[in-house]
DNA sequence: TAATAAATTTTGGGCTGTCTAACAAATTTA
DNA sequence: TAAATTTGTTAGACAGCCCAAAATTTATTA
């Protein structure tokens, strides 16, 4: 008997966990008012998630003292925001605005498979490590022409 | 003053003009039956969806008659297919299998911002011109381990 | 051309997640 | 500490999408 409830765990609520998360990192603790504000939502909306997440045993959560994740909830939320990483990393590697670029993560990060995410990672690693390759993307991606082979592309 | 409600266009109505739009394609036409089987719902979500997508113009739709796209849903919906099939092959691309890249692009394509499906084209079309690119790549995503530079990426 | 079968629509709910308005608790401050 | 302010919660509605069951229309076929 590994959960409470049947309940299902949508996007938002993945949103929820990765908002307290952050907050928490960046200020020791995390408020409803930060939390909606944060994720634009009014405060009710927030109360509401985070009796819902506790049912679901990802935060720890009383009435008008605050909330903490709990284990289960913490995983989850570095699970996010690691596919959030990943995937804004690569949209910008391939010159995606940043802001778009966080804006597609933040969509994204939900809903892609696993698989595709390993995928991401290794063409990041791959990328990182033979920078001539990029460098050739960019000089299409910048005028439109195809590289001529003058420079070799060799690892450092 | 362009259409005719406020109503909102969510991410199922694109999926309907798609499997619409698909179904047109292969048969000619577009049953209820159909359209609810090839979105995994039941008829009655079908025809509900159907008497909004009508409201917003998207489609003609007679009780009992039938469904076809008008010019704005067939646009969207075309529009919609290009963003999948871009999804798709860039995830194949990157190695990753055929059906959860098939998967993955129909959860991405409602969510992404049009630059990003600017800068993926891009790369696609790079990449599709620099075969030795993609080698190098693949080498990479199967051993893991750094070509060394004995060949040279030109374009053919 | 009934009677039957199949397809479609309507009705009535459910579930998630959001919001406003009203209320309650906690905090600040005078 | 008591009033004023801020923060958080509850109640009640609503939008979007889905479903099952019941009603309706169309198609089939005996």
């Amino acid at each position: 008997m590994g959960n409470e409830k049947n309940e299902e765990l949508g996007k938002s609520a993945e949103d929820y966990l990765e908002a307290i998360y952050g907050l928490v990192r960046e200020r020791g603790f995390a408020t409803v008012m930060d939390i909606a504000a944060s994720l634009n939502v009014k405060p009710p909306s927030v109360t509401h998630m985070l009796q819902k997440l506790d049912r679901l045993n990802l935060v720890k959560y009383q009435r008008y003292r605050g909330v903490t994740l709990t284990t289960r909830g913490e995983n989850l939320a570095k699970s996010m925001e690691h596919r959030h990483k990943i995937l804004r990393t690569f949209l910008e590697l391939l010159g995606v605005d940043k802001t778009i670029a966080d804006g597609d993560a933040e969509e994204i990060e939900h809903t892609i498979h696993s698989e595709t995410v390993e995928k991401l990672t290794k063409f990041i690693e791959f990328v990182k490590n033979m920078p001539g390759w990029l460098e050739k993307y960019k000089y299409f991606e910048q005028t439109g022409k195809y590289p001529e082979s003058s420079s070799e592309n060799t690892r450092d």
